[in-house]
DNA sequence: AGCCTCCACGCAATCGATTGCGAAGAAGCG
DNA sequence: CGCTTCTTCGCAATCGATTGCGTGGAGGCT
């Protein structure tokens, strides 16, 4: 009775026909291990049942529709073929355009992924990443790693396989652009088209992102012995407002920049506004570039010359690299390189129809 | 042997203390049955356990850190207290706000999403459901449907409790913003600032929001006298090219339209651009409006004028009404109530900071 | 022809949680 | 004081899939 409604109600609720291992055993005339077996095998080399017997017994699975239980599964196995994947925000497009690197690589290797936003806030990072364990995902995904929390350490600690993303963290498996090398390209960019008064809009603080791509780019300028001066560089949020308000501040210095590399392209877009604002003209009077490369990039008034990172391929990278992992392999990170598009934000060029 | 190197596969992946029922049970005295009552009692009328027990279960369930095994609970119960959710595209950022509502209102119901994109194909939207119901969602809340595709009435018809967001559909359960509403808000403020000629970049004709939006801006029109030719109609994509190319066409009717209208802010976007291609000027020759009031419309160079939808609260409606439905009461529609936002891009107000 | 090996498959335990039913004890009532 | 009625909890079945171990039979080898 009990089971009876039960079955009834699932099948209301989800309206699935409950087709089980049992009753292909029965129709087949086999054992439910058997069907199991042959149902589990790697078409290579497996074991126990006959090759005639699988297609036989494959085929009337087909034919029956049957689905396996998730539940059971993961109830004998302990594992739920989940991954868990952790953003500040999916409507980051970055973060999205990553994400659906993730799910589309973790769907090829037969898992499903589970997100969930934080916000970047490192006590809702907690309570998020919790919530994914108590739904036992096999591994995580952590694409907002902050270097002033322990979380990571923590995750590590309790032997949880995880990978990060985007961002990285000393002694971590990550999959990341070289950011060091990113904002390099920008700063040779911008010395090849002779600037030498030049400022950063250098983001969080916390996030490797920012601080590397600012790194390089200091880097570069050092080495051409045009070191940028401390006070050039200012830390931001990653959103429009927070470019804006840190390139306001760098307009009003003497004598002003001539150049402005902002680590992220929403932040450019800000700053591009703040030079607007200014009276002055991106591109001509104040050169901007970017970084990440957003399909809005080039669809700006000014288009924007920034730093593209491959931004899905990397959540592709990262969910084999768990995946790999998750079978017993080891992982190591990755860094991909990135590349420069130059365009009008830093070329002057305005002529109508240029954006396109 | 099975036992244990399952327990230590587990141990090792997931790196939790598998703490289960029956753990507490032991230490608590009382039989596994009356641990999984006292923690699933709600607190309201708890089912046939003495309420001094279950504090005192509780705190000891607390005290080891205990999390039910979803597993074991699903395959019981044959309800998983996941959600299911489809949408176009992920890296759209209305998409990508709803599911964020979605996502928070399941979150707080105790439930978990997974979410797909299916980039809005037929074919791609039927796996993708398909294999969602393989991991036995609860039910689906469906951000895709398409008028020309018979999915939902399928899916339905197999009973499967669903919700649809952003799209309509006759005789479907829905939560939308009230897009004849939105649409017709867009024409009288055209109306109102004088404009008599112009022109709609309509979406794609499978999609409710952009045949409503358009058809409640029709209405308006004709309602005042002043029909809007059919030529002056246009299907387009939803993104930023789609409307480009619409506005091409549109700017080289004669006499050229003063106003056009897009049922989309990327759309929108387009249609500036080529309006700055073809040497005029947007908000001065020409007026632009969009719809869904994306975050960065306002921060434009030219702010773009746009019919605000809560993108964020219909996802939280959507969600909120499927956990109604899956708890056997039944759901309704919904209509949000947009609002239009005014800007530089029919105002026609350049003054620096005026985007600010 | 006898014995050994290996293949193919069945048996049954097991994972963790839920729940109908029954029983024991307490409390209330006549 | 006996009987009825709750309240509180234990018992055991059950969900579906997986897997170690055992077994019957076929085939090979001497």
């Amino acid at each position: 009775m009990d089971r009876q409604a039960t079955r009834a109600a699932a099948g209301t609720r989800a309206g699935r026909a409950p087709v089980t291992l049992a009753q292909i055993a029965r129709q087949a005339g086999v054992h439910v291990s058997t069907v199991s077996r042959a149902l589990s095998a790697d078409d290579a080399v497996r074991g126990g049942v006959g090759a005639e017997t699988v297609t036989q017994i494959r085929a009337l699975a087909e034919e029956l529709g049957y689905q396996r239980d998730p539940a059971g599964a993961a109830l004998r196995t302990g594992r739920s073929r989940m991954l868990g994947v952790l953003v500040p925000r999916l409507t980051d497009i970055v973060l999205a355009t990553i994400y659906e690197g993730i799910d589309a690589a973790a769907s090829t290797a037969g898992y499903h992924t589970v997100v969930a936003n934080t916000g970047d806030d490192p006590e809702m990072q907690r309570r998020r990443a919790d919530a994914l364990l108590a739904r036992r995902v096999d591994g995580l995904v952590l694409g907002d790693a902050r270097s002033d929390s322990d979380l990571v350490a923590e995750l590590a600690r309790r032997r949880i396989p995880l990978v990060l993303v985007s961002r990285r963290l000393p002694g971590r498996i990550s999959v990341t652009t070289d950011d060091v090398l990113g904002g390099r390209l920008a700063a040779e960019h911008l010395l090849s088209l002779g600037h030498r008064r030049v400022a950063v809009v250098a983001g969080e603080p916390y996030a490797s992102t920012g601080v590397e791509r600012t790194q390089g780019f200091l880097d570069a300028f050092a080495g051409a012995g045009l070191p940028v001066p401390a006070s050039h560089v200012v830390p931001s949020r990653f959103d429009v407002p927070g470019g804006r308000a840190a390139a306001e501040h760098l307009l009003g210095l003497a004598p002003r920049p001539t150049a402005v590399f902002a680590v992220n392209d929403f932040a450019a877009i800000g700053v591009m506004a703040a030079v607007r604002d200014a009276g002055l003209t991106v591109g001509r009077d104040v050169a901007v570039v970017g970084y990440n490369d957003v399909p809005l990039a080039a669809a700006l008034p000014v288009s924007l010359t920034s730093v593209r990172s491959p931004m899905y391929r990397m959540g592709e990278v990262a969910a084999t690299t768990l995946v790999t992992m998750l079978d017993g392999r080891s992982g190591r990170s990755r860094r991909l390189r990135p590349t420069l598009e130059a365009r009008a934000s830093t070329l002057g060029d305005h002529a109508p129809g240029a954006a396109r």
